[in-house]
DNA sequence: TCAGACACGTGACCC
DNA sequence: TGGGTCACGTGTCTG
């Protein structure tokens, strides 16, 4: 089990204080960054039916295999 | 939900642990619904550039847009 | 080794 | 008033 040496490591490490303060920043920019994203599915998707994310997802799923639908048949007049 | 976990729920209840197990249980299926709904979108979107979950959802706005401009594209046509 | 990505439990918050 | 949702710091795995 390497995992218990190295924590054991990281314990003894003078700068494993900064190490978990930057771990905790770097974390927080990346939910951040998340965060926008869904922010920006929020904006292209229509008849968003509730706030969350769960729901966020599910509205934009729909519109997508629905849009995709569509341009399928489009494709097949286009086709004749 | 079995009458028997119920009431045992509810008797550890009062010393206040069962209610922090639950939360964090409930917090589970959460994250567990949020993940099936990301696999779900991994689905559908297609040239899913990299794996993680801040690239899965740019590339599906991406392609939320593009079939958006698509789709306007042929109904202009089809009004003539 | 080390940086990036994910899951976890917990506190706070809001209908 | 409590059940559902979110953000946070932390632990763990991986390439």
């Amino acid at each position: 089990m390497p995992e218990a040496e190295r924590q054991r490591r990281q314990k003894l490490n003078s700068s494993g204080r900064e190490e978990r303060l930057n771990h905790a920043e770097v974390e927080r920019q990346r939910r951040a960054k998340l965060n926008q994203q869904f922010n920006a599915l929020r904006a292209v998707v229509p008849n968003i039916s509730k706030k969350d994310k769960v729901s966020l997802l599910g509205d934009a799923i729909a519109h997508i295999t629905d849009m995709q639908k569509k341009i399928r048949t489009w494709k097949m007049r286009e086709q004749d």
